[in-house]
RNA sequence: GGUGAUGUAGCUCAGCUGGUUAGAGCGCAGGAUUCAUAAUCCUGAGGUCGAGAGUUCAAGUCUCUCCAUCACCA
């Protein structure tokens, strides 16, 4: 049995969850669940990532302090994550006094090692509110297309890049001021010094190739060492011996996922170490989206190795969400929140199944076609999956006392033909999974679910059914029912990590208790009256989520 | 500007190390059926595999150039 510890990244606390999150969450989920139906012992860790220069000036404007706001988001998000079904063992937040010490002895190891140094470097200030300004936070007009309003890094409209300096009349977008050039002294992460191991170990197998190519280009031009510190004010922690010197958020964002896991291993009484020392046997897996990739394939693993804890066993990374086959836009009503999804369209179900059959390994970005959505879940899902049990129960319950054949009694050559394909795809599936095919996966289950459509269509039981000598049982229609029935069973199994709702209403139906890809080898006896396990996708409400998201 | 990726039927996507008439699902057209949430099954129409050139007996699959989209970098 495999200990494998599972990290999503972590969503900031400035903003909602959207259905561009949920691609990552919805991906980690299932991989999850999956590991736990292939026996193995996993811990699924997540947290918000709390800290700095957005949250402090959010918290601002809305009036309430940093920490109040923290925790608002915080349960917002908790709740948009529970109700999507994705199931973390905990959901922590970096702003905790585990993250702090873990922080601080880490930067403190770091020093120890020799790794920090300090530098004076020039930032651009705000004199009126007396802050340095991330270059985020200064605007003006674009040096090349003379566009106004753009970002201090690069602009929206032509699609240059620059420094701030070059920006036409300048403002901070904190005060409107325009922001002065101050030198101060920060910390910097010796990044520099790791390159050796660094290169070695992002070419290692750790990383998807498409990844460890996309780094190679970074060594290339070599590494710069890493700023980790930020000036007061700044909503963070601030360094040990360094009076008004934060730690950069993204120092300890990282962290949280050890913090997060300090946390619910002393609720949990696991040991830490195991999962943290350099001598662990456990697994570290992190999935992450490919924009984030550079801090978790560069500065983390030199962070952990040169503090002296274990390196990450796998890096998962994923691409964007577009939809419709464009970025998600405000303006169009494609920036859809979770919320808003689960608002109008309530299931989570149906885009953790959409999602499912268009992911894969690779970091490629997928689209979330709403025509698509609606049509291919509403075909896979309804028309064809549920659609097995919806059509064969009506015979068991009427004429066998909701009976069912036992797989392994079954006589003809092609019930058993069915059932023992299903039952053979096991190890498949179970890879399937465990190499994120997902759309592979989904392809799958799916052609054995048309094989069984057929089978039923071919054997037509509302014949077989007005023959009295049928309604014994064991007869041909028993088994044809029984066949569609315990198929249906099989490939619940298979894909309850994919939707734990419906997979609930199954196990229901099967009075049945789904956890492990080994049930397959065994059969269902009894089924209860069948009701509607799923309700379609209906058109209004997809545009009703599309309007709520118009600004 | 540099680097990486992507570009296959109306839509969403498969096509491993090059090898018979390029595949699936959805959608569409026609038919079968009525057990089922107008669900299911069969048949069919639809593609110069972004463009051009090259290597090869043979290229969607390799090489080069170009175009488009996306991301990253200075």
């Amino acid at each position: 049995m495999r200990k494998i510890l599972v990290t999503s990244a972590l969503p900031y606390a400035n903003g909602s969850i959207h259905l561009g999150h949920l691609v990552e969450y919805i991906q980690t989920d299932i991989w999850v669940r999956a590991q736990r139906f292939s026996n193995n012992s996993v811990h699924y860790i997540c947290a918000d990532d709390t800290h700095g220069t957005p949250i402090m000036l959010r918290a601002e404007m809305e009036k309430i302090s940093a920490d109040e706001l923290v925790k608002k988001v915080h349960e917002e998000h908790s709740n948009d994550f529970a109700d999507f079904n994705i199931k973390f063992d905990n959901f922590y937040t970096t702003n905790s006094q585990e993250n702090k010490e873990l922080s601080e002895h880490i930067y403190l190891t770091l020093k120890k090692q020799n790794k920090i140094e300090k530098k004076e470097i020039e930032q651009f200030y705000d004199e009126e509110k007396s802050m340095f300004l991330p270059d985020r936070f200064i605007k003006g007009a674009c040096p090349k297309c003379k566009a106004s309003d753009q970002y201090g890094d690069s602009c929206e409209i032509c699609g240059s890049t620059y420094t701030p300096t070059d920006l036409v009349s300048p403002y901070s977008v904190v005060s409107g001021s325009a922001p002065i050039k101050k030198k101060t002294e920060h910390y910097f992460f010796k990044l520099s010094e790791c390159s050796d191991f660094l290169e070695t170990w992002t070419q290692s197998g750790t990383l998807q190739s498409e990844a460890s190519n996309k780094l190679k280009e970074w060594f290339k031009t070599g590494l710069s060492d890493w700023d980790i510190s930020r000036d007061s004010p700044y909503f963070g922690f601030e360094i040990p011996d360094a009076p008004g010197k934060f730690f950069y958020v993204w120092l300890d964002a990282p962290i949280g996922y050890m913090a997060s896991f300090k946390n619910y291993s002393v609720r949990n009484k696991l040991n830490f170490d195991d999962f943290w020392a350099k001598s662990s046997d456990a697994e570290l897996i992190h999935f992450i989206g490919k924009d984030i990739l550079y801090f978790h394939a560069l500065f983390w693993p030199a962070t952990l190795k040169y503090s002296n804890f274990r390196l990450p066993t796998k890096i998962y990374a994923h691409g964007f969400l577009t939809v419709n086959g464009e970025k998600m836009s405000k303006s169009r009503g494609t920036f859809i929140t979770a919320r808003s999804y689960l608002d109008t369209i309530k299931n989570p179900d149906f885009l953790r199944y959409y999602f499912f059959s268009k992911l894969n390994e690779s970091m490629e970005d997928i689209d979330l076609n709403l025509e698509d959505f609606e049509s291919k879940v509403n075909s896979d899902l309804v028309g064809k999956f549920i659609n097995i049990a919806s059509r064969t129960s009506g015979f068991v319950g009427k004429y066998f006392d909701y009976n069912l054949m036992d797989s392994n009694n079954f006589v003809s050559k092609e019930s058993k033909g069915y059932i023992k394909n299903i039952v053979d795809l096991k190890d498949e599936v179970s890879a399937l999974y465990e190499d994120r095919q997902y759309s592979k996966l989904a392809r799958l289950i799916m052609s054995q679910v048309e094989l069984i459509n057929e089978f039923v269509n071919l054997k037509e039981p509302w014949v077989l059914a007005k023959q009295e000598n049928q309604h014994n049982e064991n007869s041909e229609l028993h088994e044809v029912c029984s066949t569609a029935l315990q198929a249906f069973r099989l490939i619940s199994i298979y894909l309850c990590p994919v939707f734990p709702r419906l997979g609930e209403n199954i196990q229901t139906f099967f009075n049945d208790s789904f956890e492990s890809f080994e049930q397959v080898s065994s059969s269902a006896l009894k089924i209860n009256k069948y009701e509607h396990l799923l309700k379609r996708i209906e058109k209004k409400d997809i545009e009703a989520m599309v309007n709520l998201n118009l600004d």
